[in-house]
DNA sequence: TCGATGGGGTTGTATAGACTTACCTAGAGT
DNA sequence: ACTCTAGGTAAGTCTATACAACCCCATCGA
């Protein structure tokens, strides 16, 4: 079925262990056509092969570029009409709604002397709260950090952070006074995906002491989930004092 | 394959031409799950039939199940981990960050019902702080409006607007009990630009007897400018209990 | 000239089956 | 207590096949 040039390789029955898992037979066909895609081989509006064209040039099952180009039309990079083809879509511009930033970064653009401290750094067991935001068991071991960061000696976050070891387990052994766990967990890698939700909290007590407030004053928590190869590998509580900071941006439309 | 009991009717040979295409296997696989999500019937963090499980009950094949499986992961309905099973999933946060929607709509969405007051609508001579937001001279004519949204009869939003007169001239003609502010002002014209800010407060005492909280619970503050022709046409001040509402976003990276 | 009717190509859906990969647990051994 | 291992379970992928739905166009007949 297969012809001998330009198909994609079978897959090896005992794969480079060093290397990432291979990609899927369909994440290569993706690949393949994005990158047709993007060096502008195949330009905005132009026809592309037919699925069954794809099927023989390739050598893998309809079903299996049929699920490449039914994602690829998910994330708009095609257009598909039932009888009549596939079709480069014209690309969409994407705006950034939230970024990763560190708060060190943060605090030295706006002119303040940034310094932390570790409260905390352990292993711990996820009760049901905490494995449902991994998506795992109740039970599994999580790497558990607490930080304080002072902009000029004055609190302004607590950062909480909870790491799954297969994605980080020398995390323990890390100096988080020199290097951050934000930077260190983007150098293993950065986030395929990142979750953030906003609320208002009023603190608890140990967590108004941390924050050095002076009675129970309102405060933002951002808690940020971030994915990589479709898991969950850390999931953040970063608490501020509501006099302190806000989050905010602007964008046209 | 099939039983008599509880599986997905076969596809009619004649289907009725007055109704809709009928859905297909896995739409309506995926509607059989999310309705017994809906009702509560499977709670959040709770774990799925497994695809075979599902198979036997519905009398499909296993690859539609995984497609309809597969795309109620995509869209953050459920979890899935290889080797542990299918979970319901969190549900998402109430309101994205930055983006611009009508409340009634998003009460409407989460399955509440909608109502608001109007509690004031007055023209005022804006103060230094006010003028400075509009780029304007302290004593410029604004146009002032509060209502309280209720979701179930329980308040969740106070709702202020400050509007220039110079771009809705008749909002103060208007009945916001049927059109609210957000789709009046919408319907004049889209802003060009939206700057949002969010804090954390202790609300005010009057702020605390419109929402019918009993103490000083902290409160999520939206504060959000809207700009037309380079101009600044809106400055809303949003208002939610902590405990009622939360901000987030998703997104891949 | 015009409309009707097929036929061929293309995507959409569905199935059965096989194999792979990942996770978890119980039990054996240290 | 801890580690290791084997087995069971569940999702992930891939194939070959079939049929349906739809679009376009060429052909045919009035």
């Amino acid at each position: 079925m297969a012809s001998d040039t330009d198909t994609l390789p079978r897959r090896t029955v005992s794969p480079d262990l060093t290397a990432a898992r291979p990609a899927s037979r369909y994440e290569q066909v993706k690949h393949y056509i994005t990158e047709r895609i993007a060096s502008g081989e195949w330009g905005v509006g132009s026809r592309l092969p037919s699925e069954n064209e794809l099927v023989e040039t390739l050598g893998v099952s309809r079903m299996t570029v049929h699920r490449a180009l039914r994602e690829l039309m998910g994330e708009g990079i095609v257009t598909r009409a039932q009888g009549v083809g596939t079709f480069v879509a014209r690309p969409a511009p994407r705006a950034e709604v939230l970024e990763l930033r560190d708060i060190a970064d943060d605090i030295q653009a706006g002119g303040g002397r940034h310094r932390s401290r570790v409260v905390l750094l352990e292993t711990i067991r996820a009760d049901g709260h905490l494995a449902l935001a991994f998506d795992q068991r109740p039970g599994v071991k999580l790497f558990h950090s607490v930080l304080i960061h002072y902009e000029d000696d004055t609190p302004l976050q607590i950062e909480e952070r909870f790491v799954s070891p297969h994605f980080a387990p020398d995390y323990l052994d890390q100096d988080f006074a020199t290097t951050h766990p934000h930077r260190y967990l983007f150098q293993i890698s950065p986030p395929h995906e990142v979750e953030h939700v906003i609320f208002a909290v009023t603190p608890e007590a140990d967590q108004q002491a941390l924050l050095e407030l002076d009675g129970p004053e309102a405060c933002l928590q951002l808690v940020r989930r971030t994915w990589v190869d479709g898991r969950v590998v850390m999931r953040g509580v970063f608490t501020y004092p509501g006099s302190r900071y806000s989050f905010g941006g602007r964008r046209q439309t």
